[in-house]
RNA sequence: UGGGGAUUAGCCAAGCGGUAAGGCAACGGACUUUGACUCCGUCAUGCACAGGUUCGAAUCCUGUAUCCCCAGCCA
């Protein structure tokens, strides 16, 4: 039980529901279909799901809705089960659709035996055309009035496999006039002569979506079905199903707005295709929305859950700004994360006037935020890496890094002053030489004067290669993207595949400290003045570290 | 244009007839050994629009507009 002010428009059905006495329990379900990843959307019916449950002490069911064979793998069956559980949480029951089967199976004969269903010949195309269209009627399929054995005998036959894929399918006989289209007798069974993940060739005939959920979800006794606002015209005919199978109990579908996010897609379509055409590296690729992908790039389930909580669950469609999700990042990685330097884009400086071959050990907080975390030792010597962006030759006003004549602050070590700029043949700058005041060193209590600016650094003979992957949004948004490229106002075909973001990866190799030498898959750090940094489970090794950006640290400077 | 939804700030979102919460973003300022964090301040005389009811309307009524979903043997 939880503590939970946002707004959430299915907790005050349930709280009815419960002082009525219309229900005495509460019972919900996620029910993925097993034919791709989890995305952050799903993570936001499964946080409903279970927060909900839990709440009013009631028990989730993690069920895989495996009723097209064509489209599911057991492959995602597994990815599903540890997005689930990544999340935080324990399912009650593990179901699949693909075990109520026989029961389905019967439920169908009760529909047939009470002339509520029959056989349809008619072929997919014509179906279509006998459904009318949105402002036209339907019209009755010649064969919707075979006798009930007939039809008994037919169905029987599409389970036997006495017919082809498409030959003959089981209908709904409801209304083919009805302005809700989904109740112009739908299609309730379909053949496929197909190798089911869990059922294997028992079947040949598979339930359709609107005929198999209401089943489903009576047979675990479910009490609210909570589904996207897409499914609200299907509510008419989950009622009818449940009604008319004489299903014992009566779950009750209720639908919320699914979540969007800006600067990305959400549909499984257009995330195979992104897939599909290399424009990433697969489907946990760290600029993905999917949950591996969010655990890949360094995302904590915490922030994810916090982020999702404070969106609440409400009717609305609109975007969420992503840069709500990177608020929640930080917040939770504020505290938690050791702090650490890496120079990115290195520049050497030579401290001149420090003696040559010393190492001195200094002393650095690993979190000035949680003091509990303790201090690491970091090695300082007479050349060291700094970020090149933190030197500018002629510098604007307000800039107060590194520039000739400048002194700044080295964190944890000294305050050093830029004496002189090294230039290769090309006028780039290579070097910078410094001298710094022993006075000054951190944690001396010097105050004798101050500095405006303070760089991260590491040293240069002790500092080990790291790679950084640094992200930006994937899709950019119509503005972003005007901006990005103003030439082209072709207004047509623009899918999103024209707003993908070009830039959406960028990798540098740079240095960090020596006592980063054993970090982890997952280990999570704020390197100082960048931004928090997940050590990347698939391509980083103890030879070759690769850290992927969370998230950046904000930042008000402006050049 | 048949049916079903939605519409409160740049974004998300409270509000349920008594005079517009909160968060994100943005923008000022203070502090600062992270240009971070933290703190302080600014940000809707107005709730898609037009009428109406009422002492009083974002909330009730009427009409209009815009956006989303539905014509899979997908879920």
């Amino acid at each position: 039980m939880m503590e939970n002010n946002t707004s959430n428009i299915i907790r005050p059905i349930i709280q009815k529901d419960l002082e009525t006495g219309k229900r005495n329990y509460v019972i919900t379900r996620f029910p993925p279909e097993p034919n791709g990843y989890l995305h952050i959307g799903h993570a936001m019916s499964i946080i409903t799901n279970f927060d909900l449950a839990d709440e009013f002490n009631g028990k989730t069911n993690l069920r895989f809705d495996d009723t097209n064979p064509l489209k599911e793998d057991v492959e995602f069956v597994q990815s599903i089960k540890e997005d689930v559980q990544w999340l935080g949480f324990d399912w009650d029951g593990l179901f699949f659709a693909s075990d109520y089967f026989e029961e389905m199976y019967n439920r169908a004969i009760i529909l047939i035996k009470k002339g509520l269903a029959y056989v349809d010949e008619l072929s997919a195309d014509e179906i279509r055309e006998y459904r009318g269209t949105l402002t036209e009627p339907g019209k009755n399929s010649p064969y919707r009035d075979r006798t009930i054995e007939e039809n008994l005998d037919l169905f029987n036959r599409m389970r036997k496999g006495e017919f082809e894929n498409g030959q003959k399918v089981l209908r709904a006989k409801i209304d083919m006039s009805s302005s809700n289209i989904n109740m112009r007798d739908p299609v309730l069974y379909r053949i496929a002569h197909t190798t089911h993940h869990n059922t294997g060739d028992k079947w040949c005939i598979y339930p359709m979506y609107a005929f198999a959920h209401p089943i489903e979800d009576a047979i675990e006794d479910v009490t609210h079905s909570i589904c996207t606002l897409e499914f609200e015209d299907q509510r008419p005919l989950y009622n009818w199903i449940i009604e008319q199978t004489e299903m014992e109990s009566t779950p009750q579908q209720i639908e919320f707005g699914r979540l969007n996010l800006t600067n990305t897609v959400m549909s499984k379509r257009k995330l195979k295709q992104l897939v599909d055409e290399e424009f990433v590296d697969g489907w946990d690729d760290p600029r993905m929305p999917t949950i591996s992908a969010l655990r890949r790039r360094g995302f904590t389930a915490e922030a994810i859950r916090t982020f999702i909580r404070e969106l609440g669950v409400t009717r609305g469609d609109g975007a969420v700004d992503s840069r709500m999700l990177d608020h929640y990042v930080r917040e939770d990685l504020k505290l938690k994360s050791p702090r650490t330097m890496g120079v990115l884009r290195p520049l050497k400086v030579i401290i001149t006037n420090y003696p040559e071959g010393q190492v001195e050990m200094l002393d650095a907080e690993i979190n000035p935020e949680n003091p509990e975390m303790g201090i690491r030792k970091i090695p300082f010597s007479r050349e060291i890496y700094v970020e090149q962006e933190d030197f500018m030759e002629n510098p604007p006003k307000k800039y107060f890094r590194l520039f000739p004549g400048n002194e700044v602050r080295l964190k944890h070590a000294y305050f050093i002053k830029c004496e002189k700029v090294i230039k290769n043949e090309n006028g780039e700058v290579i070097e910078i030489h410094c001298t710094y005041d022993p006075e000054t060193k951190s944690g001396s209590g010097f105050t004798g004067r101050k500095v405006k600016g303070t760089l991260h650094w590491v040293d240069a003979n002790h500092a080990i290669p790291a790679e950084f992957r640094l992200y930006e949004p994937l899709i950019l948004d119509e503005e972003e993207q005007q901006v990005e490229d103003n030439e082209e106002d072709n207004e047509e075909e623009k899918t999103f595949l024209d707003r993908v973001n070009p830039n959406s990866l960028q990798i540098l190799n740079g240095y960090i400290e020596p006592n980063m030498k054993e970090v982890k898959p997952q280990d999570k750090f704020q390197f100082f003045r960048h931004g928090y940094f997940n050590v990347d489970p698939k391509h980083s090794t103890k030879e070759h570290i690769v850290f992927n950006l969370i998230v950046s640290l904000k930042s008000s400077f402006k050049l």
